[in-house]
DNA sequence: TCTGGGGTCCTGTCGCCA
DNA sequence: TCTGTGGCGACAGGACCC
């Protein structure tokens, strides 16, 4: 380990519902709630006014619901998490290029990589002003974390928040670790912890105590042995910058479970398509077809098939995944379906090898096929989802608050006004429209260099819920 | 009122092969 | 020729993370 707390963990606070507090006036101070809306959908990320309601991540929304029935309910747009979290990581660069980012709120950063700090002190420095740019230049608050390794660093973030920044000197680590709950240590969660509380061991102290056979013996050997070094505050993990992607996949979850053969096997076949879609779209082709059904009881299912060369021909993929759906009993429904490629290669080392199934040489292979299978009916009416950005040709940008029974309500701020009136509508009144999201800080005075590349592109076309 | 979507890593089992 | 063994890839499932 070295000796000097020059790893730093940035954590930015409840990242998804500050953008929209930021975005949204009306909503500062407010419970804020941001997930899927459907009957299905889970929580990823409250506000801290909505947790004092018991709301958290990756709990359902009906709970949530219950839990704070007056919380503003939004659904995510990525599109400006992503632009703000480029804002963030260009920050993070100016420290170190040793920058490993793990979400689009969260990374690790060495500093000593980047001779911005080499003890104590400089190390600290580097916090406060990282956190002070952050607010400068986004508008929000992160939350700094600084150690001697990876694990310690995130955990002094998670301590530091909100909106602060703890860091662990060197010498510190184990009494402080000591007699914090297991389920403090990543990797440690529900089935893991349950494991080592049935065992006794409910705190780190206890882990360390237990000894590295007893831990091998009780959750086996990769994890024992990890665990047994982290109880001790060992954790040599460098901060690496480029990951490769391993898998690609996508998967849905219905709103309703699905039971009709034929439905299943159009759903798995549209699910190929968009997997290969991003599979193109990072240049990369996979040998290996996965195929995942979850069924109406929640019991999960994988099937794969491994080709003997890696493809991006949706023809090949599709064809694999039903092979795969063939050997799957769906009676009772399917609430989920997805399909995944992994042993993924570059492009360009594509069809060296034949592929399992010869298959006609598909004409326009990238286009037109990839919407060609399940052809969706045209919405009736044009669909205004909680919290997406709109435009009115009198009264300016705005926010959809809500939508029902042929209305949609609107309020009209943008984040650098004051909070703004609510009107409602017909949903297809012509003077509304879709809009870009607007930045949250007036950039005008400040370094040009620091926007982000592209606050446009409205929620990529996936607007329209499913029949 | 149930439980998203996109990933990573590990483990056990089975068949093949030297 | 028979049997044992060990390595390895494929496959399925599970835990975990954000």
């Amino acid at each position: 380990m070295r000796n000097a707390p020059t790893i730093l963990h940035l954590d930015m606070d409840a990242f998804y519902a500050s953008v929209e507090q930021a975005s949204k006036p009306s909503l500062r101070g407010k419970a804020v709630v941001v997930g899927g809306l459907g009957p299905r959908g889970v929580v990823a990320t409250a506000s801290y006014e909505a947790r004092i309601f018991g709301v958290h991540s990756a709990m359902p929304m009906a709970q949530a619901r219950r839990l704070a029935p007056n919380a503003a309910y939004l659904v995510p747009r990525f599109t400006v998490y992503r632009a703000i979290s480029e804002q963030v990581m260009a920050l993070l660069r100016e420290l170190s290029p040793l920058v490993e980012p793990l979400s689009l709120d969260e990374a690790f950063v060495d500093l000593e990589a980047g001779g911005t700090a080499w003890d104590e002190e400089s190390a600290r420095l580097a916090g406060i002003k990282l956190r002070a740019d952050i607010r400068a230049v986004t508008g929000l608050t992160g939350s700094v974390g600084l150690a001697a390794s990876k694990m310690l660093a995130k955990i002094a973030s998670e301590q530091a928040k909100p909106d602060g920044l703890v860091l662990i000197e060197p010498g510190t680590e184990r009494a402080l670790l000591g007699p914090m709950p297991v389920r403090t240590l990543p990797g440690v969660g529900p089935a893991t912890g349950d494991h080592l509380r049935r065992a006794g061991i409910t705190t780190v102290e206890e882990l360390a105590e237990a000894g590295e056979d007893e831990l091998v013996r009780l959750v086996g050997k990769a994890h024992g042995h990890a665990l047994y070094a982290m109880a001790l505050a060992h954790d040599e993990r460098p901060v690496v910058a480029e990951r490769e992607a391993k898998s690609v996949s996508v998967e849905d979850t219905y709103d309703v479970d699905i039971h009709d053969r034929l439905r299943i096997g159009l759903e798995v076949q549209r699910l190929a398509d968009r997997c290969v879609g991003r599979l193109r779209g990072a240049g990369l082709s996979g040998r290996t077809i996965v195929l995942k059904v979850r069924r109406y009881d929640f019991s999960t299912l994988t099937r794969s098939e491994t080709l003997r060369g890696p493809t991006d021909d949706p023809a090949v993929v599709r064809e694999a995944a039903a092979r795969l759906l063939d050997s799957v009993d769906t009676t009772g429904g399917v609430r989920l379906l997805g399909v995944g490629v992994s042993g993924l290669a570059d492009y360009t080392q594509e069809d060296l090898f034949a592929q399992a199934m010869p298959s006609p040489p598909a004409a326009e292979p990238d286009k037109g096929e990839v919407e060609a299978v399940a052809e969706r009916p045209e919405p009736v009416e044009r669909q205004w989802r909680a919290g997406q950005d709109i435009r009115h040709t009198e009264y300016g940008h705005g926010w959809v608050q809500g939508s029902g029974l042929g209305r949609v309500t609107v309020r009209f701020e943008t984040p650098q006004s004051p909070p703004g009136r609510v009107r409602t509508f017909l949903v297809g009144d012509p003077a509304l429209d879709a809009a870009d999201p607007l930045p949250l800080v007036d950039h005008v005075s400040s370094d040009p260099a620091s926007l982000p590349k592209s606050w446009s592109g409205a929620e990529g076309g996936e607007a329209t819920s499913r029949p």
